[in-house]
DNA sequence: TGAATTGTAGACTAAACTAGTCAACTTGGT
DNA sequence: ACCAAGTTGACTAGTTTAGTCTACAATTCA
């Protein structure tokens, strides 16, 4: 019951982006040194993302990356269902194509269950409220190392 | 965001174990041709269910498997734990020494709030609900059929 | 114009994991 | 003794993951 890194470490540079935003263009080599990824990885991360439509890119000199929409309207469900294709524990919750079984299949509606549990939590998640936990926690950790 | 068919095909033979309690050892071969799994890999499906206290064995002519406890008594916790070996999405969730931002990262928080939701889903149901549900769905078919 | 800078695309790969199969073995009943 | 069951673990083909590397395209700016 894994995320790929893909998805672990997607969230995370999205997360990176979404606190430099406003500083102009974001480089993604600025993005990798920060979370300690190689470039040519990040680069794979933020395919999808781009893609998708969360990020916006530009080439070139003075070129770089940016959030499309603010922080506070993009919701946990939309990036995670990008970096990972789909938020279903099982195949056959997106598609009962896949199996046979799925019209009598007590057990996958135990699956859908689930599914429906985490999306309620990635729904109500925004990039914003992650920005603002971790910029609380930045504060909490300084005061802390004032004590 | 996926369970491994282990998982997926564990709780239906562990389902379908429960379904025929009552009616004295169930072999093996007879879960795995209900449920039209090979014999060997039901196997390996059972033996973590066998290790972890779930289902009594005994071999030999006469032998089969059994639920130690009474379905409504076997959360479904249990089981996916027992299969899958943890419900965590990420690795931090349950040992954060596994990444050394995990003090710090919001991220990790997301992946526990989601493991909590569906521990909350898992918790609150056992194997006799689904074999409950599962009689009702029988029974509504064959309602359906003779309509 | 052209060199430097930045992102893009996709081929490629090593390692790990998955979903199995197979064979040899142990145990218990008759 | 023999047969019927579960047990164990070696083995394997295929897939996925987590990357790297190379060549390229777009943009800026001297």
């Amino acid at each position: 019951m894994k995320l790929s890194t893909r998805g672990r470490y997607g969230l995370r540079a999205l997360l990176d982006l979404a606190v430099h935003q406003g500083e102009g263009m974001v480089l993604l080599k600025d993005i990798a040194r920060r979370q300690e990824f190689s470039l040519p990885y990040l680069e794979h991360l933020i395919t999808p993302l781009i893609a998708g439509g969360l990020v916006k890119s530009t080439r070139g000199a003075r070129g770089g990356v940016l959030l499309v929409r603010p922080p506070a309207e993009v919701t946990l469900t939309e990036v995670v269902l990008l970096l990972e294709g789909s938020i279903a524990p099982a195949d056959c919750v997106n598609d009962p194509r896949v199996c046979s079984r799925s019209a009598s299949c007590v057990t996958r509606d135990v699956w859908i269950q689930i599914k429906d549990a985490m999306t309620q939590v990635l729904d109500s998640t925004t990039l914003q409220d992650l920005v603002e936990r971790q910029r609380q926690k930045e504060q909490t950790e300084t005061r802390m190392y004032h004590i």
